[in-house]
DNA sequence: GCCAACGTTGGC
DNA sequence: GCCAACGTTGGC
């Protein structure tokens, strides 16, 4: 199993967002990068687990933990012309963005701070951590996942 | 295929 | 609002 961190904007969809939503299950739609696209269709599976990071806001950081709840399949938003994500070169036969779903899993008691991942020396290589790094999905070590559930101070580590 | 211009991200 | 980083675009 493969672990993930995935940022969101709180102000656009939080964490709280998705454990208000039926099933507490979102479509994670928008992504509009082809790294980002190639792990969701090679790389991301049914049952993976996820940090749910907040980006872009006052507090940024880590507030728990999601499971990946579907394959990659089609984003319906890129065929459609009122959204943002909209993208007219993208075919139907042909899709050019995925998305898959994701599953409240756990919620951190203690929400994890960006200040706090910096200050862990054992996560300096995390990818989030590293100047320019823009990529709104970034793979996770089984390590530094097991840290940071500590962190946040879950008593067990999904799995 | 190069690369300058442009747009976006995201922390501060 | 600033700005560094870096992906994308488009002219050539």
């Amino acid at each position: 199993m493969s672990h993930w961190l995935l940022k969101s904007e709180p102000d656009v969809f939080s964490f709280e967002d998705l454990i208000s939503r039926p099933k507490k299950t979102e479509p994670w739609n928008g992504v509009r990068n082809y790294q980002v696209r190639n792990y969701m269709r090679d790389e991301m599976k049914v049952g993976d687990l996820g940090f749910f990071y907040h980006s872009s806001c006052p507090n940024p950081g880590i507030a728990g933990v999601v499971r990946l709840s579907s394959e990659a399949k089609p984003d319906p938003t890129q065929f459609d012309s009122k959204s943002e994500y909209h993208d007219p070169g993208s075919k139907k036969e042909d899709p050019r963005w995925l998305l898959v779903d994701v599953t409240w899993e756990a919620t951190f008691p203690k929400f994890v701070s960006l200040d706090d991942l910096r200050s862990a020396p054992e996560l300096a290589e995390m990818l989030i951590l590293r100047r320019g790094n823009r990529l709104s999905i970034t793979p996770v070590s089984h390590a530094h996942f097991t840290k940071i559930c500590a962190m946040g101070g879950l008593k067990k580590v999904p799995k």
